[in-house]
DNA sequence: ATGACGCATCGAATGCGA
């Protein structure tokens, strides 16, 4: 069974890419961010026709908003992180049959921050909070769970194009990494992390100044599985072949593989 | 470098991303 991140910067915008990106990799699930589009705008004909008949999708105009895209039945749908009051779309959660029974996919388009020290900086801090608290729970009644998005953290120094000149800036701080570790302290492992990787592997990159040609990039998407889930874990790897089409998003594909 | 690039918004200049 294969599942796959993406931040698609605007489904809108890169509904063809999605296409062809699915038609090439026929994962079983596939969480999007950043649809920046409402529900009812939301593609569902054109995604269905390409095998993916069941959506959990969680919309917002402008900005923001994630969906779950799956080729069997999504059960238990739940939008927005538990308890947090929330004015943005960041967070969809459903569960999937999987190799070994039923799996629980939760999708977080992650808060950006802006800057430390900003409004926008301690609302990601609140959020990841909330999130924390949130996915507790979900453990305790999903033991077998899959966590993937756009997480907007760079955890190690070894995630960023350039960690010294980039230290304690957003995606680089030391709240953020201890947030990122206090997730995995829930019993949650980073999947990339579990294989030998290329050095300088990342999932974004700017789309100024040749970010992706210099590959001057962050790792700030991210799959992370429960205790139960890791033993099950195949291979994960991102997959750089769409960023170098016409008009990408400045996102790469992450997907993970579970036996 | 208060930049760059790209997307969205009722119509152009601005907010936002990371």
């Amino acid at each position: 069974m294969k599942l796959a991140t993406w931040n698609v910067n605007s489904l809108t915008a890169r509904l063809q890419h999605v296409l062809d990106w699915l038609a090439a990799n026929p994962v079983d699930v596939l969480c999007l961010q950043e649809l920046k589009l409402t529900d009812d705008k939301f593609p569902l004909m054109e995604l269905q026709a390409a095998g993916y008949a069941h959506c959990a999708v969680f919309g917002q105009k402008t900005y923001n908003g994630v969906a779950i895209l799956s080729r069997t039945e999504l059960r238990d749908v739940h939008r927005n992180v538990a308890g947090y009051a929330d004015e943005q779309a960041r967070l969809v959660c459903a569960s999937v049959d999987g190799p070994l029974g039923e799996l629980r996919v939760v999708n977080g388009y992650f808060v950006n921050g802006q800057a430390p020290g900003s409004d926008k900086f301690a609302y990601k801090m609140a959020w990841l909070a909330g999130l924390r608290a949130h996915l507790a729970g979900e453990l305790q009644r999903h033991p077998r769970l899959v966590l993937l998005g756009d997480f907007n953290i760079a955890p190690e120094d070894r995630d960023s194009y350039d960690p010294e000149g980039l230290r304690e800036t957003i995606h680089h701080t030391s709240e953020e990494r201890a947030a990122f570790r206090e997730l995995l302290a829930l019993g949650l492992t980073d999947a990339y992390r579990l294989f030998e990787q290329p050095e300088r592997s990342f999932s974004w990159w700017d789309y100024r100044m040749l970010g992706f040609q210099k590959n001057r990039g962050l790792r700030i998407d991210h799959v992370l599985v429960s205790e139960a889930l890791r033993p099950q874990v195949r291979a994960c790897a991102i997959d750089r072949a769409p960023r170098k089409w016409k008009q990408p998003s400045d996102h790469a594909p992450v997907v993970v593989e579970l036996g």
